[in-house]
DNA sequence: CAGAATCACTAGTACTCTTC
DNA sequence: GAAGAGTACTAGTGATTCTG
């Protein structure tokens, strides 16, 4: 669609321009079905143009927002504009919550109530599901409640959009708080200059991307110790990974759930003390809406 | 429940690309 | 370059859904 012509071609219908009403006679009073019956032409067209006129806004926005040039982009359809908002709204997404958890770190206990609560609903849904193999049920419902029994902690400094560099100017520092296991809270801090490689805090390994999205590894009971913790991280596939880690793999959701699907690393954590050291022994792909 | 708002479909134009 | 196919868009309108 040429975009620069305003979205809205003259008359490119025979019969635009010239609704129902043209053909009603002036001195005959119209009934109410009438009015409405001639006015539903205008009505629609305005209705168009509303919709036009938001999406071309939508388009100088977004394109301001990517920093590209809308001169390169006048083939911009209406479908590309909305498919390219929809990711930039995703990416502002990801760092609304990347912000609010390093803001608060009570969010990490919403994140555990949330998670608690959609483990009850599987819960109750897999009890009234036939079919299901026991087995699997079990390991499932097993592997979810060794989960919610972990201290799920996170540090990390996503870095800037391409050109915006401000906030990197500020250490991080994340308090984690309080769990059922027990932990003492660890404050952690991560200086700008290290945002942008894997790193060990308090057992818990960080990887930020260049992307301003992040994955994290977190110590998992539910994996025979010997086998080594290994959980199920998620991030974006361009995130840079080192190389102890395992290529991730993508998943998507289930029919019915939206999303785009997931990324998942799966890896062992490293403790600090072995930070390098060749590890990821099992992956095993699990959809997660989070 | 009537009227308004929205959706979904059809028919038409404009433009691009490919083929000959 | 002409013809035709494909795509993107618009307008009009009946059908459907929402709302006061």
């Amino acid at each position: 669609m040429p975009a620069d012509t305003g979205m809205e071609k003259p008359t490119a219908s025979p019969i635009a321009g010239a609704p129902a009403s043209a053909s009603h006679t002036p001195d005959k009073p119209r009934s109410a079905s009438e009015h409405r019956k001639s006015s539903k032409p205008i009505m629609e067209k305005r209705r168009r143009a509303r919709i036009n006129e938001s999406l071309g806004q939508l388009k100088m926005l977004i394109l301001d927002a990517l920093k590209k040039d809308s001169s390169r982009h006048s083939k911009l359809e209406k479908a590309d504009i909305l498919e390219m908002t929809v990711k930039h709204l995703r990416n502002l997404q990801r760092a609304q919550m990347a912000a609010a958890l390093s803001a608060d770190p009570s969010v990490l206990g919403k994140y555990r109530a949330g998670f608690n609560e959609c483990m009850n609903e599987v819960t109750r849904f897999l009890s009234t599901c036939e079919g299901v193999n026991a087995d699997v049920r079990a390991r499932l419902l097993g592997h979810l409640s060794a989960c919610l029994g972990q201290i799920v902690a996170m540090n990390y400094l996503p870095p800037p959009p391409a050109g915006q560099p401000a906030h990197l100017a500020q250490p991080l520092h994340v308090q984690l708080p309080p769990t059922t296991t027990g932990a003492v809270p660890v404050p952690c801090k991560l200086e700008p200059t290290e945002a942008l490689s894997p790193k060990v805090y308090g057992g818990f390994q960080l990887v930020p991307a260049t992307d301003g999205q992040f994955a994290f590894l977190i110590p998992n009971p539910a994996f025979p110790p010997g086998s080594g913790p290994v959980i199920p991280l998620y991030a974006n596939a361009n995130v840079p990974v080192s190389t102890a880690w395992r290529s991730s793999e993508r998943v998507h959701p289930p029919a019915g759930i939206p999303g785009a699907g997931l990324d998942i690393i799966w890896a062992r954590v490293v403790p600090a003390s072995q930070a390098g050291s060749p590890i990821a022994e099992r992956r095993e792909a699990v959809w997660r809406p989070w």
